[in-house]
DNA sequence: ACATATTTTAAACATTTGTTTAAAATGTTT
DNA sequence: AAACATTTTAAACAAATGTTTAAAATATGT
C-alpha cells in the first residue's frame, strides 16, 4: 500500500509496523523506527507522543486485521463446510502476505494480555453468534461430529498458522528458499483442508 | 528441580530461565535476572560473562529439552500409531509444565535463526532415520495415508502446541482459570489424537 | 593462624534508551 | 510580503541498559 505521496505520519507508522513485526516491542528502539522510516528521531514522538502509544495503535490495527477476515467469512450465508474452507484459504493468504503477524500477536499478547485485549470478549460473542448455532444444527442433523467452537477454532488455526509461526525454523531446517517454503505451506494448507473436512463431516449414508 | 542447597551459578541460571521464558531476550534486563535470583547484579557477568552468553546457554538447554523427548519416543521399537500418540501425550505434559516454552523458542528463533540453530539439520536427519522408513512401509502396506514427515510433524505439533502458544489469549477470551485452561487443553489433546489417528490410519478392510 | 583463592558487594562506568527542547525550515493565510 | 502555523532538525536530556572495578566478605588449604 505504498502511495506516491505519503505523509510523514503514515511513513513512520508503516516503518514502525514492519520493525515491530520483525523485532517485537521490546526489541525495537525508537532509532530503529526512525531509520526504517528515514525520518528524524523526534518525529515519532511529535506524531505519536510515545513509542508505546505508537505500538498500541499498530497492535490494534494488526489485531483487527487478523480478526476481520474471519468474521466476514462467518457472516456469509454459506454452509459450515464452505465457511471453514474459506477460512483456511483466507488465513493462508493473509499469512503468506504477512508471515510474522501471528507470532507477533501471540508474543505481545503473552507479554501483556490485560493491556492489549481489553475487549476480546466481543470477538468471542461474534464468533458464537455466527457459528455456534449453525454448528449445533449440523451436529443434530448428524452431518457433523460433536465439537464445540472453542475447540474447532484452535484446531483449524493452529495446524495452519503453526507452519508460519515456525517459518524461520522450518526454512533453516530444510534449507528452503522463500518460494520453496510457500509451496510447502500451500501443500500443508491443502492437507489441512482435507483432514479437517474428512474428520469433521460425516458422509451421508446412502440408503 | 530446586535442590536444598543451590550454588549461586545455578540460582542465577534458574532465575534467568524463568525470566527469559516470560519476557524474552530483549524484554529481560540484567537487573530483572538479578532480582529474580535475589543476587547481586555483578554476579551474572561474574559467572556467565555476559547476558548474551547466559541466554545462549539457556536457549540451548531449552531447545534440546524440547527435542529430546520427541527423539526418544521415535527411537522406541513401537508402531507409528503408538509413536504419534505417545508424542502427543508427552508434548502435552511438557507444555503443561512449561507453557511458555514453545512461544519462547519460536520468538527467539524468529529473531535470529542463524545464530540460534547452527546444527538443526542433525535433528532433521534423526527424525528421518527414526520415522521416514517406518512411515513409508506403512504407506506401502496401505495402512496409512500418503504423507511425508515434513508435513506430519507440523500437523501434529501445530494443532497441539498452538493452544499453549495462545494460552494467555485463550484464558483472557474465555475468562478461564489456570485449572480450566488445563482441562480445556487436555480435551483438545484428546480431540487431536482422535483426529490424527482417524485421518491418518486406514482401517483394515475385513474380507 | 596465616596466606591464598574464591565469592560477593556497592559503586561506578560508558552506551543506549525514550523523550524533550528550541531553533530552523517549510507551508499557509491574509 | 508579512504574519502565522506547521513540520523538521540537531542537540541535549534524564533514565535505564549491560558491564566493570576494586574493595570487602567468605571459604579453603596449609
Amino acid at each position: 500500500m505504498t502511495c506516491i505521496t505519503q505523509s510523514s505520519e503514515e511513513k513512520i507508522k508503516e516503518a514502525a509496523k514492519s520493525v515491530f513485526l520483525k523485532k517485537g516491542y521490546a526489541g525495537t528502539t525508537a532509532r530503529d523506527i526512525a531509520e526504517a522510516a528515514s525520518m528524524n528521531i523526534a518525529l515519532t514522538n511529535y506524531y505519536f507522543r510515545s513509542k508505546e502509544k505508537l505500538f498500541f495503535e499498530i497492535f490494534r490495527d494488526l489485531f483487527s486485521y487478523y480478526c476481520k477476515n474471519t468474521l466476514k467469512i462467518f457472516e456469509k450465508p454459506i454452509s459450515i463446510r464452505e465457511k471453514l474452507i474459506e477460512l483456511i484459504e483466507e488465513d493462508f493468504q493473509m499469512m503468506k502476505k504477512e508471515p510474522s503477524l501471528v507470532l507477533f500477536l501471540m508474543t505481545e499478547i503473552h507479554r501483556d494480555p490485560e493491556r492489549l485485549l481489553p475487549e476480546l470478549s466481543r470477538f468471542k460473542e461474534l464468533l458464537h453468534v455466527t457459528l455456534s448455532n449453525q454448528i449445533e444444527e449440523e451436529i443434530i442433523k448428524g452431518r457433523m461430529r460433536n465439537i464445540s467452537v472453542e475447540h474447532l477454532m484452535p484446531l483449524i488455526m493452529g495446524s495452519l498458522q503453526f507452519v508460519f509461526v515456525g517459518k524461520n525454523m522450518n526454512m533453516k531446517m530444510y534449507n528452503a528458499s522463500e518460494d520453496e517454503f510457500n509451496t510447502f505451506a500451500e501443500n500443508h494448507k491443502n492437507l489441512i483442508i482435507s483432514m479437517i473436512t474428512e474428520y469433521l463431516f460425516i458422509p451421508e449414508t446412502v440408503n
